[in-house]
DNA sequence: CGCGGCCTTGAGAAATGTCAATGCGAGTGG
DNA sequence: CCACTCGCATTGACATTTCTCAAGGCCGCG
């Protein structure tokens, strides 16, 4: 119950490795009620996992996963995924087994702890999405969405360049709980004030102040973690 | 990583309890930025936690806890509380400092494995309610809560009974993300279908099938976690 | 080159928010 | 114990937002 190491050893976490996926677009990582035996890295590439319902094509976007992220800890509950773990485009991932894990926790305290960090770290993503959906308006989870992506983008190394959005319009209208029109409508919008720029699948912020806004009119709270 | 454990010992939990908080109705059993010293069981009653935004009144109702719940696990990730815990009535919280696990924790491996499962069950919960406030309408966030808050119930030994509901209509439709009004209004609709029972506190589950159908018409897919 | 899926745009329907008036009830002080 | 008060709950009318459906354009892929 130690205080949030922001830093991980990517460095260790690729030592330990022992296996290696390569992912075309489109190809499943893992799915739903496969068993979990390890902890994945992303390499290179983004996935989007997704939960979906019994008897129905019905699905939704769980969250979009990038270089760096840890994939798979859902299974943390029970042992067995909960989502379809879907690349966003070529990608590659590192795989510790939780064989080799604990065989290393033994002996090396440093990987019991990076393991809490990883939970840990698990768990503030999942609360943050949380706080991105509670946002009434369309536009408001947009905006939020948005500032989540680009400090994450920024955290590894894509300082508030102009980025590429991996997932489709309607990926990102359903992990926000909305429609794809109105995702197209919110857009123009928030184009149109000057907030962002976003052509096709190139997207950068230009002005984090109005976004702020859009999230939280009232107040000049800032949702901006580490930018 | 192992399989879930569903149970979870509070006989032991309770004997680890070093402290003891008697709260009246509305008071506060911790405050955001607070430092956490101790895992916290409810032994009876129940509560609300609340995150506030900087400069401004807004707030958002986080979670509602009842007897049994571990509480104050948000403070996992940094050590400090993110969020307020108000009492909704009179309650008991039990209270085991850190320094009492770790110490019982080196000795005894069950007390580790609790403290794993613990995580896990917040984990899981955090899940459960991000799937909640994923539903797009109103109704159906409603439908989703009260299964939600049955089955909890039920899990302390109140099997489908009518309950009281301690939380304001304002809280649910803050933790929702609607409005006070819109929530009057789900609830008639509610109400005359014959779903549910709801007069004043007066709670109760009438219609299972009914509640399942409004969250997903069209599947007969079924949130009930041990109903 | 043509197909199919995604994106955009428009118009109208449905859901939710906003504002305002009123009712209700728990808690307070006399 | 009663009257008062304040905050919560309900309801109606209207504004705003989002959904739905439909049409057309764009783009990548076979």
């Amino acid at each position: 119950m130690s205080k949030l190491k922001t830093h991980i050893n990517f460095d260790l976490l690729n030592n330990l490795s022992d296996n290696t996926f390569q992912l075309k677009k489109g190809g499943y990582l893992y799915r739903k009620a496969d068993a979990s035996t390890c902890i994945m890295l992303i390499h290179s590439g983004s996935l989007k996992t997704v939960y979906s319902f019994e008897g129905t094509k019905e699905h939704r976007v769980d969250d979009f996963h990038i270089k760096n992220d840890i994939i798979g800890l859902d299974a943390m509950m029970d042992s067995y995924y909960s989502t379809d773990a879907i690349a966003l485009e070529d990608s590659i991932i590192k795989a510790v087994s939780y064989e080799k894990f604990s065989l290393c926790a033994s002996r090396s305290p440093e990987v019991v702890e990076m393991l809490d960090t990883l939970k840990a770290r698990f768990m503030a993503r999942k609360e943050e999405t949380r706080r991105i959906l509670n946002n009434l308006r369309a536009e408001s989870r947009m905006a939020a969405f948005f500032i989540s992506i680009i400090s994450r983008m920024a955290s590894i190394g894509y300082s508030n360049q102009e980025i590429q959005l991996k997932m489709t319009n309607k990926d990102i209208a359903n992990f926000l709980g909305v429609k794809g029109e109105t995702i197209s409508r919110a857009k123009k919008s928030l184009v149109k004030t000057g907030a962002i720029l976003w052509d096709k699948k190139n997207f950068k912020i230009l002005n984090l102040e109005i976004l702020n806004k859009i999230i939280s009119p009232k107040t000049s709270h800032n949702l901006m973690f580490g930018f």
